[in-house]
DNA sequence: ATGAAAGCGCTAACAA
DNA sequence: TTGTTAGCGCTTTCAT
């Protein structure tokens, strides 16, 4: 019986025409053909599986580097129900936070033969949408997700599927059991907290994020914890509500400073990176000195310069980690799939891992 | 006949079994089974091809909905030869430079239906070769690559068969014709000095990274050039040579800075990002200041923080752009695949862009 | 040790 | 308008 391929590879010989995409792609029957052996014949010498006489090995091996024949991941896929790939969603590959977990995920899945495709929402939940369902069409064998959708249903579609799903950075509100790995926000901003207390500061105001996501809410439940703990009262108007944004960070910061004479502070603690930097503009614009006049600490601060003077005191979270964490896990609920045994004793794991304080000039004692 | 598949939905119907990974899992087959027609009507219906009864096809689409069908990308693929996925190998995903560049990519193919997967090759050439290697097995229909290989012989594999590459901010050493978008690196060289020298400078200091590629190479022709066009000598002891790495434009500096007797300069010019740092840092450390004893142009300089004092003035490159015009072109190759003519009079492009300056204040009048 | 053949989920040429 | 069937490239069972 003759192929299209065996088609078009003899039009090629005959008029030396090319045909687009399948130029020498040679496939298993391909080189079956040439040595007259069967198909199944190669793909055990390919795939160095059951028995095949060394001979006939040595053979097909030599013809394999010959010809430069490739395997096609894709029909392997489709006969295996498995890509070998992991879809990763996040809410901008620009930032560094996301690019250090990324190769941390890589770093262990990839030896275990994952690749990984990177997709960016933009921060958008009509993009994580968007991207989920077209991870789910690719067939992804497992999912990272960074939400910005807190209560998406369409996650749910893996779920279902038996697909493992990490969430990081972000729990999102659903009912069902999931793994995820993340800092523990409430810990993080304890440990600003007492590095401030510990330097006498008392009247400490606090930048949040949207309180909606479980970052921003866990941070300001440690925040005053840590309040609470040295027995010092939780002024509700030192607390300022904004969002990620550099320019909401300048805002809150103003409105703090100018009700700074009937509620004094002077300290505060701004709960995310590009916030922080608002701030300390918002500071600096106001002529006052850091940190002479009030000592900051930042969260996930990432000075690749070096040269911002004086040197932020910051959270930071263990990025690498995070994402070394995460491929690991993905890796152990991968290897759970199809073993019933493992399936039915496995929990769901929120791995919790510890931020800590990179301490720099920006904190000075009261 | 019965097909693997369905002996699965039976044990699930009867044992309540899961099988990894199938659960619910609905194709083509099983639908057009529950609804008494043909897969082909179903797979019209869904891709909205060819004559449907309109009311064959609500029915279809219904029952779509219904059991929650999901096309399989894995097979389309197969049939169609074709993945909808373009693979992009960056050095460092955590750089905002290649960041950007993504971004400007997804933005035009991701219109157009396709897929970006990015590998992170982490400057080795080894993983370079290794997702070479990957991305082929997994039929990308196209390839973006900064390469660090400069040699590199895998890439050809890709040009052999007809898969569109586009190489960005580095040029390989081969024979073939091939597709870039990058800036003209002598232009940016140029822009640079023209402003130290319009700002009456005569001495001006350089580091270059690697002359083996074209980056370095062509800022250095951009340098040379420039004082050339102002009728200033050359001279060879102001030019330091140095990679890519801060530690690097560091120790770079201080050679330069160790013999500002003998061989004089006013302003210095550092070609990357990297180093620029790290020469200002060495600046800093002889406890001179900028702009006021050296003035300083840097490459690529991001500051996210905008707290660096003096802002640096820097050679930028339009990321975005590169980004947006590396999908065009590739759309563009994708396009003409398989249409022989436009295949005929397809030229290779070198898309040059403007680089432009930054200004900041590290540059002083002399 | 090797081969024949089925089938993964889908599309498309051809038939009805 | 709809159905039948071959085949994309591969793996794997079963037969030889």
């Amino acid at each position: 019986m003759i192929t299209a391929n065996d088609c078009r590879k003899r039009l090629q010989n005959l008029w030396g025409w090319e045909t687009a995409g399948m130029v020498n792609s040679n496939t298993l029957k391909d080189i079956a053909k040439k040595l007259n052996v069967s198909v199944s014949t190669v793909s055990r010498a390919v795939n160095n599986k059951s028995y095949v006489k060394e001979e006939t090995r040595q053979k097909v091996l030599q013809a394999l580097k010959e010809y430069h024949y490739v395997p096609n991941e894709i029909a392997r896929s489709l006969k295996s129900q498995s890509t070998k790939t992991i879809g990763v969603i996040i809410p901008d590959i620009c930032e560094m936070f996301f690019g250090q977990i990324i190769k941390g995920i890589d770093e262990v899945v990839s030896p275990e033969g994952y690749t990984i495709i990177v997709s960016d929402s933009g921060e958008s939940k009509t993009n994580e949408a968007r991207d989920l369902e077209m991870l789910f069409q690719k067939r992804v064998d497992a999912l990272v997700l960074a939400t910005v959708e807190l209560k998406g249903k369409k996650v749910l579609q893996f779920l279902d599927h038996d697909i493992p799903v990490v969430f990081i950075d972000n729990l999102p509100v659903i009912e069902q059991e999931i793994d995820a790995v993340m800092i523990d926000n409430v810990e993080a901003s304890k440990i600003a907290m007492r590095h401030l207390i510990g330097l006498n500061h008392r009247e400490i105001a606090v930048i949040i994020g949207s309180i909606e996501e479980t970052t921003g809410y866990d941070r300001m439940l440690g925040y005053k914890s840590a309040l609470r703990e040295a027995d010092i009262p939780v002024d509700e108007r030192l607390i300022a509500y904004g969002n990620y944004k550099e320019n909401k960070g300048y805002e809150c910061m103003c409105a703090l400073l100018d009700r700074i004479g009937e509620v004094p502070f002077t300290a505060v603690y701004v709960t995310s990176e590009m916030m922080t930097f608002g701030a300390i503009k918002a500071i600096n614009d106001r002529g006052l000195r850091i940190p002479e006049d009030i000592s900051l600490i930042g969260f996930d601060v990432h000075d690749k310069t070096g040269l911002v003077v004086p040197g932020i005191t910051t959270v930071r979270q263990p990025e690498s980690l995070i994402g070394t964490k995460t491929g690991e896990l993905l890796i152990k609920r991968l290897k759970q799939k199809g073993n019933k045994k493992s399936r039915q004793t496995a929990k769901c794991r929120k791995i919790l891992l510890d931020p800590y304080l990179e301490i720099k000039q920006s904190c000075r004692k009261k």
